[in-house]
RNA sequence: GGGCCCUUAGCUCAGGUGGUGAGAGCGCACCCCUGAUAAGGGUGAGGUCCGUGGUUCGAGUCCACGAGGGCCCA
């Protein structure tokens, strides 16, 4: 027997009790176990840091990396979720750098790299308490037990396996490049780290005069918005193609790009000359400063085709320390090579009136001193977006470091190749942003100038400068000539390895570098199983994994290092489908921050609303890759219009099924057999499951989400409310049998169906609708199989002659609104039109039209032309093909013909013929449609073919049933006001004017069946309760008694 | 400056391959129902489909240009 269920439901509350079900009775272990030895489906789980709290945006992450790996368990997959911990590099050192109050490398390795790193590994589990509180209470499924660790040697031992594999490629080098650089945190930053963090920022934007060697009253106009970088200015560059001017100012002559006249030059000016920039080349002009002197030939112009005239003077300023192309020019042309900038930033005393001075701070200092020498032409400010460190939000310097490198652009083609191999969701991530950075590659820079982190382990003779790339722990004892005691595949510890160089049998010393932390986690495919030394089937098992899904903002972090990884070691994807979420915003669409204060606290959602309100919400909110605006009253919305239907419905069934001692243990009544309506949900039923395993099969969770929210509306507000009387009458025939063993096939099926989205109210569903009958029945929903589609059951013919039916209800009702109407009136008749001839075979639909339109009888005719008048609209679908160029004669030529006279001609003849000026033109009934109003005493309603007219008059014997069911709705409410029970016996009493007591004799029986009066009596003596009614305008004094 | 995405009702979103009174939910107004009831249903009002051109007999849909927003890259 089923548990009766309250109607007032407490989601959070549920949800506790069903965590602690699970947590009981290992449900997650159990779905685990039940499937091992199937064919595995296999889930990457992103590590994320957890040194930091939980988010809104994990929730998102979480949610979706849950419901796949749910359903396809569900399909019969084993799919193991190991859960792993990102604890390496900058945010972690940076946490532990502010608890020390450290502010530099120099603090740090006084405080002790040993200790330091100790103080970071403690600090990298500090809110998992948190992390797993967060992750079990939204029903995220992972193995949090046996979690991978980037710390660990094991993990590490693994990183240096990789390595070495893209060692011995050949694959890895060492040289001087500008790399985006944080003065900060005193190392260079990854492409995919810079991508992380560009803000909008003001910063200076000058315009130098650069003074022509020999002519001082002409100069080079110059514009920069780094002014820092001046002092080590060695070159100009211009486009070769360019044309430059050269323009006369006051006293002073300037040269400039034409195009850029308007914009860089303030005030009057006239040119006095145009030449090309090739024309330019090898001018020379007097340095800004005199800080060093050059071993080479500098300060001339130079041709460069990455000038453009888009903004500035198209004249660049090259500093070769500081810049990309400025770098490379300087190789080309051998060019001064001047670096003044110590490593936190601040310029060195080669330079020194701002010796010390971080250079940005010196930028104001700088223009300074120019506009005092007269070199000054404009300084302003200019907002762009800038770099700045994804952690410690200093802004970055382009800086000349020697860096290791993977030769990320040799594999490019490759990269792009597996890219064609990934199912992206969104699909445009693919070809788009993706596809995009893939293309634009640039070489990994791999080294950090840092602590805590995998150690690179490159080994240099300091004898011969052999290099050697080791591989594995075994191989560096074999090699080692002295070991620290305490080892670990940390810094310092590592830096005490001495090997024996294999060459000249020198000594060979760790280079001092550790590696990009994106490589820790991109690496994770092989490390988590400390591939190749340990579980090497486990390992070919789970490669490549069919699922990854992760925020956007990995796509070049975690999605890049990721596919970066496996292109080098294995050439090809190592995750055949991945999900790229959209971030989640507030309800204006901002980006939650901070600083904004409109950050929502998951908790604040999962206490109040719950876990599976929120991820119903993600999921059908919009599709993922469409950023989501999140807002407590959103939720609650999906939480009325989805959940609590689902829940009314259940708790529905779950009453009747009390009352009537209604178990689904004996013989169900056979499909064919049950009434239509029954048939009717169980084709939708099984139309749905096939609709969402498609969509689940596809990854379109949003869709599949749509679909059951249809589904339960339909049966809530269709399937429920057409068959209310089904369950309460008293007789328990085989209608009722039915009744009830359709709708226990939908909740339980949509139990199932939903689990993967929402586990938790699935589950209540499950463990009342089928555990408490069946106690041989899997413990748990997530223990069932998915429900497959019986092809069988889907009767289309039955699913689209309902939509019709509901069609011509729905179009009924419009014409009794517009007709003022009210349902509780009863009608004549209701004249029907339809193209759906399928309905005349059904009187169980023409029976449910007129109950639903309150009428006496339903006449399906196929000639309105007693009811209505018509007008004829051509139907441009299809007379546009075939007409064409010529369409507009026609529908000018059916416009001017009567339509009674056309639509007389296409009902008898099948065609009507029209005239026009190019000769006649037949036009068919499909061709047209006929648009219609209801004649005097009738009103209609039409649409797509469907007509409804209802006759309006009104019979004395139509207003009196009108008025028994008036009067029994206002008895029902006067039941309701006594405070009966509704399976109370009345005796009802009455006392009116003759009209009312007239209606009440007649329909005597009607009313006492409706309010389950036994007796009834005029008078109003023994009344417990009694009330003046109004009906339809007539008085009378009711009363009402239970009978005990 | 470039790339990707977005712009449809007050709000949140649907609108394969172009077909002509543009849809849903929420909100609002009015009405209905009352044995799921601190629920439910119906009807309606509400839209320059971001703008401008173009292709076409016909454009929310295709093309071009532009505007605004978001993300990313220079």
């Amino acid at each position: 027997m089923f548990k009766k269920v309250s109607g007032t439901v407490n989601f959070p509350s549920l949800e506790e009790e069903i965590l602690q079900f699970w947590k009981a009775n290992r449900i997650f272990e159990k779905s685990l176990a039940m499937r091992e030895g199937s064919p595995s489906f296999v889930f990457y789980e992103g590590p994320p840091t957890a040194n930091g709290l939980p988010h809104i945006g994990h929730v998102l992450a979480r949610s979706y990396k849950d419901v796949i790996p749910r359903y396809k368990t569900m399909q019969g997959y084993y799919v193991p979720r190991k859960a792993g911990w990102d604890t390496h590099g900058l945010p972690v050192e940076l946490e532990v750098e502010k608890e020390l109050g450290l502010s530099s490398k120099r603090q740090i390795e006084e405080y002790g790299v040993e200790r330091f790193n100790e103080r970071c590994r403690e600090s990298v589990f500090r809110y998992e308490a948190e992390w797993r509180r967060l992750t079990e209470r939204i029903a995220f499924w992972l193995d949090l037990d046996n979690p991978y660790i980037t710390f660990k040697d094991e993990y590490i031992e693994s990183v240096w396996w990789i390595l070495r594999q893209i060692w011995e490629k050949g694959l890895i080098y060492q040289d001087y490049k500008v790399v985006p650089y944080c003065p900060r945190c005193e190392t260079p930053l990854s492409s995919h780290e810079v991508a992380l963090g560009y803000q909008t920022v003001k910063d200076p934007s000058v315009y130098v005069r650069m003074r022509v060697k020999g002519q001082p009253d002409t100069s080079f106009l110059v514009w920069t918005t780094t002014p820092w970088t001046l002092p080590s200015n060695v070159a100009l560059a211009v486009h070769p193609d360019v044309t430059y001017a050269l323009v006369q100012q006051g006293e002073e002559k300037l040269i400039l790009a034409k195009d850029l006249l308007g914009e860089a030059l303030t005030g009057p000016f006239h040119i006095l000359e145009e030449r090309k920039g090739q024309d330019l080349v090898g001018w020379e002009y007097e340095p800004l400063f005199t800080f060093f002197q050059p071993d080479k030939k500098g300060w001339y112009v130079l041709p460069a085709d990455f000038v453009t005239t888009t903004e500035g003077t198209g004249i660049v300023h090259l500093a070769p320390a500081y810049g990309a192309e400025d770098m490379e020019m300087g190789r080309r042309y051998d060019l001064p090579f001047f670096h003044p900038v110590d490593p936190a930033g601040r310029f060195s005393e080669e330079v020194p009136p701002w010796k010390g001075l971080f250079v940005k701070d010196a930028d104001p200092k700088i223009i300074e001193d120019l506009r005092r020498r007269g070199l000054l032409y404009r300084a302003e400010t200019y907002e762009h977006t800038y770099p700045f460190c994804w952690r410690c939000d200093t802004p970055l310097l382009y800086y000349a470091k020697s860096t290791w490198f993977i030769a990320m652009t040799k594999v490019k083609d490759r990269l792009l190749a597996a890219n064609e191999t990934i199912n992206w969701i969104p699909e445009h991530i693919k070809e788009g942003r993706f596809g995009e950075w893939l293309r634009n590659v640039v070489d990994w820079a791999l080294s950090r100038d840092r602590y805590w982190g995998t150690p690179l382990p490159i080994w240099i003779c300091a004898s011969c400068g052999h290099r050697h790339c080791v591989g594995s722990i075994r191989e560096l004892k074999e090699m080692a000539i002295r070991m620290p005691e305490h080892f670990e595949l940390h810094r310092p510890y590592v830096d005490e390895v001495v090997l024996r160089c294999p060459r000249c049998g020198g000594e060979m010393r760790r280079v001092p570098e550790v590696i990009d932390v994106w490589f820790d986690s991109g690496a994770m495919p092989v490390a988590q199983w400390h591939y190749p030394f340990e579980n090497v089937e486990e390992f070919q098992k789970t490669f490549p994994a069919d699922y990854i899904c992760e925020g956007i903002d990995q796509t070049r972090g975690w999605f890049y290092s990721l596919l970066a990884i496996s292109v080098l070691l294995f050439d090809q994807t190592c995750y055949r489908n991945c999900i790229s979420l959209e971030l989640v915003l507030d309800a204006q669409g901002q980006k939650m921050s901070k600083s904004k204060g409109n950050v929502i606290d998951p908790w604040s959602i999962l206490n109040v609303q719950g876990a599976d309100a929120l991820r119903w919400y993600f999921f059908t909110a919009s599709p993922p890759g469409i950023p989501k605006r999140l807002s407590p009253e959103a939720v609650t919305d999906v939480l009325r219009r989805f959940l609590l239907t689902l829940w009314n419905v259940y708790v529905f069934f779950v009453t009747y099924a009390v009352v009537d001692g209604f178990v689904p243990t004996g013989d169900a009544p056979p499909v064919a057999k049950r009434p239509l309506l029954d048939r009717w949900l169980l084709s939708r039923l099984h139309l749905l499951v096939q609709e969402v395993t498609e969509d689940m099969d596809r990854y379109d969770v949003t869709s599949a989400g749509r679909a059951i929210e249809r589904f339960v509306d339909d049966l809530s507000n269709w399937y429920v409310r057409r068959g209310r009387r089904r369950y309460w009458k008293s007789e328990n025939d085989q209608d009722k049998l039915a009744a009830y063993y359709t709708l226990y096939e939908a909740l339980v099926t949509l139990a199932k169906l939903l689990a993967p989205f929402i586990p938790f109210t699935s589950e209540a569903l499950y463990q009342n609708l089928v555990r408490s009958v069946d106690p041989l029945s899997p413990e748990s929903v997530h223990l069932t199989d998915f429900p497959k589609a019986d092809p069988t059951m889907i009767n289309r013919d039955l699913l689209e002659v309902m939509e019709s039916t509901r069609h011509l209800v729905s179009l009924g009702r419009a014409a009794r609104n517009r007709a003022g109407l009210k349902v509780r009136q009863p009608l004549q008749r209701a004249v029907v039109l339809t193209k759906d001839a399928r309905l005349l075979q059904e009187p169980e639909l023409l029976a449910l039209i007129s109950d639903e339109l309150n009428v006496k009888e339903v006449k399906i005719v196929e000639d309105l032309t007693p009811f209505v008048r018509y007008e004829i609209r051509p139907r441009f679908d299809i007379l546009g093909p075939k007409y064409a160029g010529r369409l507009p004669e026609v529908i000018a030529a059916l416009r001017a013909t009567d339509p009674l006279a056309v639509t007389h001609a296409l009902t008898h003849e099948g065609r009507v013929i029209l005239e026009t000026r190019e000769g006649p033109v037949t036009l068919f009934p499909d061709e047209v449609e006929v648009r219609i109003e209801g004649r005097e005493g009738y009103v209609a309603e039409s649409e797509g073919g469907d007509v409804v007219v209802l006759q309006t008059q009104l019979t004395p014997d139509l207003i009196e049933e009108g008025m028994a069911r008036e009067l029994v709705h206002q008895i029902q409410q006067l039941r309701k006001e006594a405070g009966f029970e509704v399976a109370d016996r009345i005796r009802l009493f009455y006392q009116g004017d003759g009209r009312v007591d007239e209606v009440i004799r007649k329909h005597f029986g009607y009313i006492a069946q409706e309010t389950l009066a036994v007796e009834i009596r005029e008078g109003v003596e023994g009344a417990e309760v009694t009330k003046r009614l109004d009906v339809d305008g007539y008085e009378v004094l009711v009363g009402v008694a239970r009978i005990t």
